[in-house]
DNA sequence: GAGTTGCCGTACCGTACGTTACGGTTCGGC
DNA sequence: GCCGAACCGTAACGTACGGTACGGCAACTC
């Protein structure tokens, strides 16, 4: 009941369980569909004995790394509500780089492939997970800057939400779906940065209260 | 070399082999997970060396599957290039219902979540066959409707697969990914009816060329 | 009516993998 | 120098599942 214990859901993991988890993530990427717990402890340099005692079984190896990707992402910073068209244009078209940058990156590609296979059967819901910190936490997090944006006169709209959905199809589009599915699609910063400048400009265009947006 | 070959991929399959193909959806959408081959045959009343004669193995199995399915989806009406505003807005209105109902089914979402299971894996791509009969087919149905709509002066843009792809992400905005994942979120004909709308709307502000586009 | 064909049901085989157990090693505390 | 804890590497176990083999049965052919 004492020392290194079955790592909690709110645990923060040690360094070495942290270089466990880097390890399920590179092997994700890499090996796709070999995440066996043989491989995990071989990448790792640990025994499986202690993936065991660490995280009780494969499920939990697997939700810690979910986890603990969701983590490091989270860490973007929170953007100060903004007064002028062209300071929130800029916050709009960092959100979309930002979010543009996170779901054609291998490893969301390889977390989010692994979530939906888990969505199919029932136990443990990583798809939970993995919504709550990916498309649920970005829209929590731009709703401020949306809100602001109407409070200073600079957007229209009756539900925050809704607006919130529309930009994020007119980011994302089809870009995540393809690459889930094994499309070759690649997005290199620079097709990022004009995806998201696009996007930004058509969002504008469809709640903004001004003219400037371009013509399409 | 005679009788029930192993079907082929351009073979059409028979009524019984239909029947099969059927019991497989049916267990990857009740089941998700528990598509064994084992369950197939029980649930399809037939013996598992059949399976394995008509269909091979349990890929070719499952590429005959999503290639069923995928025939079924695709007996959509191909829309005549259209003329007149009214007439391009219910075109692209009717697009878009019908493509939020597809990817709010449950045979669909099934059907995703294996073909994305499999695209981690490198063998038999069911990812490409699901994007090729899925986002590229409609994709190219619709490709005709908007340049139609851009001959007649009713559009404007540079190029039709961009304009597509706004249009697919107005459309499907988080709902693919959501369900994916497992979110509970649900469809139903009026939800599709009014999204269709509001995303067709929506793309005509962007690139249509009269005014008539509601506000947001 | 004997042979052939196609298929069902089921038992069986080999393997992959999650999980457990165990011997050996390192290391901090006394 | 000794003890126990933590951990590594690996062997072993149980099971699930893909794939194969075989006996039985119904329909059809000659």
């Amino acid at each position: 009941m004492a020392a290194t214990q079955i790592i909690a859901d709110t645990d923060e993991p040690t360094a070495r369980q942290q270089a466990v988890l880097d390890a399920v993530l590179s092997l994700m990427v890499e090996e796709g569909d070999q995440l066996t717990m043989t491989a995990v402890a071989r990448r790792a340099s640990c025994s499986k004995e202690t993936l065991y005692k660490w995280f009780g079984d494969r499920d939990g190896l697997l939700t810690a790394t979910v986890r603990w990707q969701a983590a490091r992402v989270r860490a973007g910073r929170y953007d100060r509500p903004t007064l002028d068209i062209a300071t929130l244009r800029d916050s709009l078209k960092g959100f979309a780089e930002t979010w543009l940058a996170v779901i054609s990156s291998p490893t969301s590609i390889a977390l989010n492939r692994l979530a939906i296979g888990h969505a199919a059967s029932r136990k443990s819901n990583l798809g939970g997970i993995v919504l709550e910190n990916g498309r649920f936490a970005i829209g929590e997090r731009l709703r401020p800057v949306l809100e602001a944006g109407r409070e200073a006169g600079l957007l229209a709209f009756d539900d925050s939400e809704t607006a919130f959905r529309t930009f994020f199809g007119l980011v994302g589009r089809d870009v995540q779906i393809r690459l889930l599915l094994g499309d070759g699609l690649t997005l290199g910063p620079d097709e990022v940065a004009r995806d998201a400048a696009r996007a930004t400009d058509q969002f504008l265009t469809l709640y903004g209260r001004m003219t400037a947006a371009p013509e399409a």
